[in-house]
DNA sequence: CGCACACTTGAACCCCCTCAACCCAAGTGG
DNA sequence: CCACTTGGGTTGAGGGGGTTCAAGTGTGCG
């Protein structure tokens, strides 16, 4: 209770501290989206803001979850690891992500920048405080904890059950989703991470990767002008394939005999 | 505003409707927990208690999320279909589990009863206002979404990365550890569900999962007395091929040559 | 008994993995 | 300038783990 008093005190007391969030870039596709105007200051007073660079580990799996991030900047992977070196990315996290759920005392995952990264990181007992304080927050973190669990069951339909090119249509969609802008091309897609990263996400290798997205080149449904950047042709074909429906590419194998009985 | 107080009304009105969630079994093993005895009667007037029979499908995914759960009894499957029948199940939902997480508009899952199943329902409605009235319960919902979603990522990384033995020897423990009441011996596990279910929760096929557990037969680390028990001999092992170190038991294929260059 | 249902086991196949070579662009340093 | 390296990506050949297809084994139940 003396803590909240703090914290409110804080933020209060200083209302020039109240500008650094009222004018962050994310502020409205974050959770912090759930403050109102007036109370924006003892939100700023609790965070801090944080660069990482490109291949930094800023989250490791089993260490003491002390502090939670929102990403203002940049692409993060959050993935698990087995001892033999096998890696599975359990997603990205982009611009406005909130890092911290699935969290209990120690974190369950780790967190690695896929290019420079800006942070605001709050402290385990600050953010305590702040949900003590705003029960909106609370519900607002509930409501995000919601979607990634839906988000998470249909990647668990996704490596379960679907073959490699329903994969990568799946993936090459919800990218589509997930980071076209307001108004922007929903058909021009940038890929942030690398053929190895999209691999691990998706329970497949480098070399399938490699190959689905020729077929696709091939078969005119996808261009890729350079290594991060996907131009959608034929996204009705995309969507079927992603969802299980549709015929796949022919993966034109040699060496097999003709289709005969 | 009102229709907070309405509910207030109804369960403080009647101390004895408060005694059906006083007795509940699994009160102290659910959300329910987080309600003090004295707020049980305002839990007690919103909750309808129902029972479904083996089989009997009573959420479906894509259905407008009108009601949540609470499972009294019995054990439910939650899974997602592709549209030509393949099915990925995301969970299993014991005694004490809540249904409605993973929720927006509309049900991100389907639900089926395995065995007969006692639930007890909230509308969406009453559920809200219990929220606002007390705040504990929505802190205690994100505490548990928290938890399903860590579980999530490591099914993620299950079904990603890990081959067919780790996958087996991970559920068998992930059981053993679910389900033993305390007190119990976790050496003796019940399974509810079949074999295919077994199979669409792994991300495997039926045979697959027949194949496997007599291999672990074979190799003397588990018993199976009957198709539903499952007798745990060597835990250690288990332990190291879930997690993916650990000698695999050799699959003893024929007609292949030796291991020679 | 006959039937349904769950499970097991065998044999052949196939999708994806493994291993390996190669391409290409961006440094880096003499 | 070129030689060399390094990291990411592509492509090919062959093999393997799990699937598919098929037959067979209980087991409960009308």
């Amino acid at each position: 209770m003396v803590h909240i008093q703090k914290i409110r005190a804080l933020g209060l007391g200083d209302p020039a501290l109240a500008d650094r969030c009222r004018q962050c870039n994310v502020r409205h596709s974050s959770v912090c989206d759930a403050m109102a105007e007036t109370e924006l200051a003892s939100l700023a007073a609790v965070a801090i803001e944080k660069t990482v660079e490109r291949g930094q580990v800023f989250i490791e799996e089993g260490n003491p979850a002390d502090d939670f991030y929102t990403v203002t900047k940049g692409s993060v992977k959050l993935y698990k690891l087995l001892p033999d070196g096998r890696q599975q990315i359990t997603g990205f996290a982009g611009t406005g992500h909130f890092l911290g759920l699935a969290v209990d005392k120690t974190y369950a995952f780790s967190a690695e920048a896929i290019d420079t990264v800006g942070l605001c990181r709050f402290s385990r007992p600050s953010l305590r405080a702040l949900l003590d304080d705003f029960p909106v927050l609370e519900r607002r973190l509930l409501d995000t904890a919601c979607k990634e669990l839906a988000a998470a069951q249909e990647q668990m339909l996704l490596l379960g059950r679907k073959t490699a090119q329903e994969r990568l249509a799946s993936f090459i969609l919800a990218r589509s989703h997930d980071t076209t802008p307001c108004g922007g091309n929903p058909d021009h897609i940038h890929l942030p991470m690398t053929r190895g990263d999209i691999a691990d996400y998706l329970g497949l290798t480098i070399e399938t990767i490699s190959r689905t997205f020729s077929l696709f080149r091939a078969a005119k449904r996808i261009l890729t002008p350079t290594n991060a950047e996907i131009v959608v042709l034929d996204r009705r074909w995309l969507t079927d394939i992603g969802q299980g429906c549709g015929h796949a590419v022919p993966s034109a194998r040699p060496n097999r005999p003709p289709t005969v009985a």
